[in-house]
DNA sequence: AAAATTAATGCAATCGTTTGCGGGAAGGAT
DNA sequence: ATCCTTCCCGCAAACGATTGCATTAATTTT
């Protein structure tokens, strides 16, 4: 049973293709009556355009390609959702790719990309992809597809880049420990090849300078994958006297309630904490912890946003957004009256 | 800048786009020496071969579509992830719809489906999809579009599915604790409108028979959303004397081990816990968690192994596969030896 | 040497939809 | 009565790749 076609369509009513074609997209020429007749009939008839044929035609595919590093439990989830929703409201559909945090991995979902002629790219990138080894993304321009980056971006290139401002929201984050009286204070980031520590160990550092203070950068660790705290946390804790921790990410948080737990370490009692996060995780775990909201389903929202903007209107002129981000207070920070 | 073409290639040395397209895939009329010619100048040009276009003339998409009824930060990323390893060995690209639970986003997702002539669709539906509401999965057989259901699937349907044994892994789990001296388990259950919940239910049920003794159903709470454990937890916990809980998913162990944390009861030394869980969370909790595996990871790639053998071979035999489970012990339980 | 076979390539249609252009019919203006 | 609009609609080409069939040239067979 073949599907029907506009073809069909022509022969049944005795019209010819073109004529439904342009009543279907209520093209003025035609008459209300054939408009309605042809309409109906197609309704009665299950007639679904074929969006492979019509985009072929028209020269653009009506694909929207978003790129993944990896697909982890925190913010991703979030992420594709609000990517999801809002792409629920245009034209496009989504089609997804996972990097595994793999160059290679990446170039081949930027061909897949290019073949199947997705009208734009969000892409967050992989740790190893860096603004020497971007050459594959270069590609996209040169095929004339719009592509973004956001959450893990390569900063200062020609490709416009949503974030959040990472190092004033580690920098609010340390704030409030720094301004309950808070000096020992652990810093835990993640991966330093990623821009996105960087910056935000830039945030810790200018917090401490910024009230007189100098850092202590052998307060800082910077994990490669989250799962190396197990083995880092509990000598760190015995060996020194932090009042408080500063985290980076959920993933990290994660990590690290798991063992405060195991080391018996309670919240807020003997470690005040402040993290960055998507939101959901720390509001459900208990204690609640206090944070800096980068939300994904946001940035999921905004990528989206900005990239049809920018198939729509393709200027020039490269842009950088920043997504605001806010504190959401709980009860994980203690305040310390005697600052050590 | 266009895009370099076939014909393009064409004109350049000489030859007609028959030729060259048939060069470049091989075929055994033409003569080396022009193949190697022509995939030279094809690759020097960055020649990419237009997939909307040679799918819309090879009446295929090259498209599966992947529909979920929500993303939480359990389950989906690994299935998300499995979905995405296996697919990458395959000529197909995915395309992914998100339904909220809503049974409307999954017509309007199936229309999608069906305009872009996905070639195979893996659903698991939404709390409402039954048996008497599924007309628009219909649609996709009227339309030759294959589709299977995983994990939340309706049963008894003429679509295959792919699910674990729900009933005996839940048996599996209840056993262990029956098997520790445990007989006042709390049962906590996901929505009872989902097939997979009411199955497990059954599993629970059925534990007690073969165990000679009668289950209690007040033990048994089903929640419409994960979140309500924290109203229902606390009186439940302290109007009663269980000394285990069985879970069904991740999301409520998350719910219940937070509560018990607010309600200082640890595990194992107040409460035993066994949890049918996708590993990741358990095998990071502090204590580890004991589970029977509900992979997230295995059913993606095997949803996808299976779509893609019927779309080369569809039987007109409905097929039900269901995956193996196994349990992974920890620590969560301990032995009662005067059972209650 | 003629006929038959093989090898290598070209011709042209095709997939389903869109769209520029042309044209007939009806109606109004002069 | 002629001309000019306006309103509807059809013709036919186009998008890029694939493929059955025809064609030519080269080679082998008889």
């Amino acid at each position: 049973m073949r599907r029907i076609t506009i073809k069909d369509l022509a022969i049944m009513l005795n019209l010819s293709t073109s004529t439904i074609s342009r009543a279907l997209s209520d093209h003025p020429d035609i008459s209300e009556a054939t408009r309605n007749r042809v309409k109906e009939t197609a309704t009665r008839l299950n007639y679904r355009t074929n969006l492979q044929a019509r985009f072929f035609r028209k020269k653009h595919s009506g694909l929207l390609a978003l790129i993944l590093p990896e697909i982890n439990m925190f913010y991703n989830p979030s992420l594709i959702e609000g990517v999801n929703k809002a792409i629920a409201e245009t034209p496009y559909s989504l089609v997804m790719f996972q990097t595994n945090n793999d160059i290679k991995q990446e170039r081949e979902a930027i061909e897949q990309c290019i073949r199947w002629a997705v009208e734009g790219v969000m892409i967050s990138v992989t740790y190893n992809t860096s603004k020497y080894s971007m050459a594959h993304l270069e590609e996209l321009t040169l095929a004339n597809i719009q592509c973004m980056m956001y959450d893990r971006v390569i900063p200062d290139t020609e490709f416009p880049t949503l974030t959040i401002d990472n190092a004033n929201c580690a920098k609010k984050g340390v704030d409030i420990l720094l301004e309950h009286g808070h000096r020992n204070i652990l810093g835990i980031f993640a991966n330093a090849s990623l821009a996105i520590t960087q910056e935000r160990i830039k945030g810790y550092k200018k917090a401490f300078h910024d009230f007189g203070l100098t850092p202590n950068i052998d307060h800082i660790i910077s994990v490669e994958r989250a799962s190396l705290l197990d083995n880092i946390l509990p000598v760190l804790l015995r060996n020194n006297t932090f009042s408080s921790i500063f985290i980076m990410t959920d993933e990290l948080l994660y990590f690290t309630t798991n063992n405060l737990r195991k080391l018996n370490i309670s919240i807020p009692d003997d470690l005040s904490i402040v993290s960055i996060s998507d939101g959901i995780f720390p509001n459900h775990y208990y204690p609640r912890i206090t944070y800096v909201e980068d939300s994904g389903k946001r940035m999921g929202q905004a990528a989206l946003t900005q990239i049809i903007e920018n198939i729509k209107n393709p200027s020039k002129e490269k842009t950088i957004h920043y997504l605001p981000t806010e504190i959401v207070w709980a009860n994980s920070v203690k305040r310390i009256n005697s600052p050590v």
